[in-house]
DNA sequence: TTAGAATATTTGAATATAATAATATTAACG
DNA sequence: CGTTAATATTATTATATTCAAATATTCTAA
């Protein structure tokens, strides 16, 4: 693979999770499993539209995944990196997250 | 320290960060000393303009630190936690990079 | 002191991002 | 069916980012 297009990917990684509000989505859902918009939208105070339109840009770049149960979308975090790269942030220990993602 | 201001910070850092050629310049500085700009624009093909551009980017964000050396300036890495981020994405061992920083 | 090398800054145009508000979809339930 | 809850989409506006080109700065050396 080429080099360019190595650091183009994992700088659309970088650029999906630079956003307070996403990088805060992102950990919710590895840490303490904050999964569905309307606990999202409690946690943070942040407006339903906000949300969802921040979720859509994760689930654009493959970092996040979603599963309709009835009414309610139930998010969690499809890309390892990702998690790699929040635990790196946080100084988290990945062990901790409950990740439905293999690693 | 108020949780907001947590993930902005950290966002902050993940946005001076994601952009390919930023990416390559931090990733360059912490394995293989590449310095300045000039060396930097031998590798990468990017113009002297864009790649200082840059440069001024991420050192503003804390990322690099600068010194003057004659005529040429000489960059590194200043945080430690751009660091952690990088090997993260790349998978790099942090032992392998030539960092003046503390860890 | 002037010229050249290395780097920085400024400007402008194109594009991307973000928040809000309004509207649309989808599914459950009476 | 009609309504409501949960989520998604769209449109709008404001702001930020990016690159390229031109210009400015800083140092060295002749």
């Amino acid at each position: 693979m080429e080099l360019e297009v190595c650091y183009s990917e994992k700088a659309e990684l970088l650029k999906a999770l630079s956003h307070p509000l996403r990088l805060r989505i992102v950990r919710g859902l590895l840490l303490n499993g904050c999964r569905n918009v309307g606990c999202m939208e409690a946690n943070t105070g942040q407006s339903q539209s906000c949300i969802s339109q921040h979720l859509m840009r994760l689930k654009a770049a493959g970092v996040v995944r979603a599963a309709r149960s009835g009414n309610e979308v139930y998010y969690e975090v499809a890309d390892p990196a990702a998690a790699a790269v929040v635990s790196a942030l946080f100084g988290d220990r990945e062990e901790e997250y409950q990740c439905t993602i293999s690693r």
